[in-house]
DNA sequence: TAACAATTGTTATTCTATAACATAACATGA
DNA sequence: TCATGTTATGTTATAGAATAACAATTGTTA
């Protein structure tokens, strides 16, 4: 059994957690973890809330680098792929994920006030939503779980404005 | 309590039905369903899968109304505060509800292949949804739960074509 | 080094959605 | 009925998200 890491017990960002997490499912897949992919992944765990994909095309022009829409969305795709970052579909935008190079769906508290993410694994959602697939004869290939809302924080904020 | 008509009860295409449960819901909450809006809701109704703003636009030029995008987004957005129809933010596309007026976020299981679009009522996942959000002190607005994959048809047809 | 594959650069275009303002239709009270 | 305000639609322009197609570059391997 692979032994994974765990971002709370070592002394790094989470971002420099992620990044050397990436680069050792890279090498052991034999893929490769470019400086460009290698900056797109840092530029989104950077954020503290999910980016779009020209907010991080910004970013790259800011380093000097030249770059056009495709530079970044093939960056993406790849981290998509190798299951780095997920893709939040109901805001079109792209957050950093917590379980590297595992391939999963994952399930998503977005605040729509300051735009935080929390990312879920409930086993009873995917479950459910498996057994009504399998009820249907329906082959699941993915699962967009995304729950919009406002975090403690926000509504703190948004009540103590109001007085 | 108010008794709600059923689709298979009664002798109307399910066009219809979509249609006139909403003329009843937009008398008893006093807006108004427009011709333009309730052609929209009926283009939707009549297409076998989700269709796109834009396409829904094509099929109002042919009816030979003239419009521009914020002609069918204005309508779209009428129909999705009523309730009447749900936006799969995987896929941009619109659909009819099948419980029309109820504001709920709904669930859906959607073939890649066909388009075609299953809405589902799982309590057990909202439950563990509303539960999972609490447990974080966070206020849930909406929920999107799309589940992507392939129909028994399409994979019969796919299966069928590989021999 | 030659040849091939993978990656990135570049230009253009498609698709999705909204801003801003003009016009038309509807409702309401004087 | 007409003046007024409101709601809905028409219209033009633009913003935002994503990809197609091809060129240039870099990396790898025989």
């Amino acid at each position: 059994m692979k032994q994974s890491s765990d971002c709370s017990s070592l002394q790094l960002t989470t971002t420099q957690w992620a990044l050397s997490e990436a680069e050792t499912v890279c090498q052991q897949r034999g893929v490769r973890l470019t400086e460009l992919r290698r900056r797109v992944l840092e530029i989104i765990w950077n954020h503290s809330s999910p980016l779009g994909a020209y907010a991080i095309l910004d970013v790259l022009r800011n380093d000097g680098r030249q770059g056009a829409p495709p530079t970044v969305y093939r960056a993406l795709d790849f981290l998509l792929e190798q299951g780095f970052i997920h893709r939040l579909a109901s805001l079109n935008v792209f957050t950093g994920c917590r379980q590297p190079g595992a391939h999963h769906s994952g399930q998503f508290l977005i605040c729509r006030d300051c735009g935080q993410v929390d990312e879920l694994s409930n086993l009873t959602v995917d479950a459910a939503l498996r057994a009504e697939a399998m009820a249907r004869d329906f082959e699941v290939s993915a699962q967009t779980v995304e729950v919009l809302g406002r975090c403690l924080m926000c509504r703190n904020e948004a009540s103590h404005h109001a007085n």
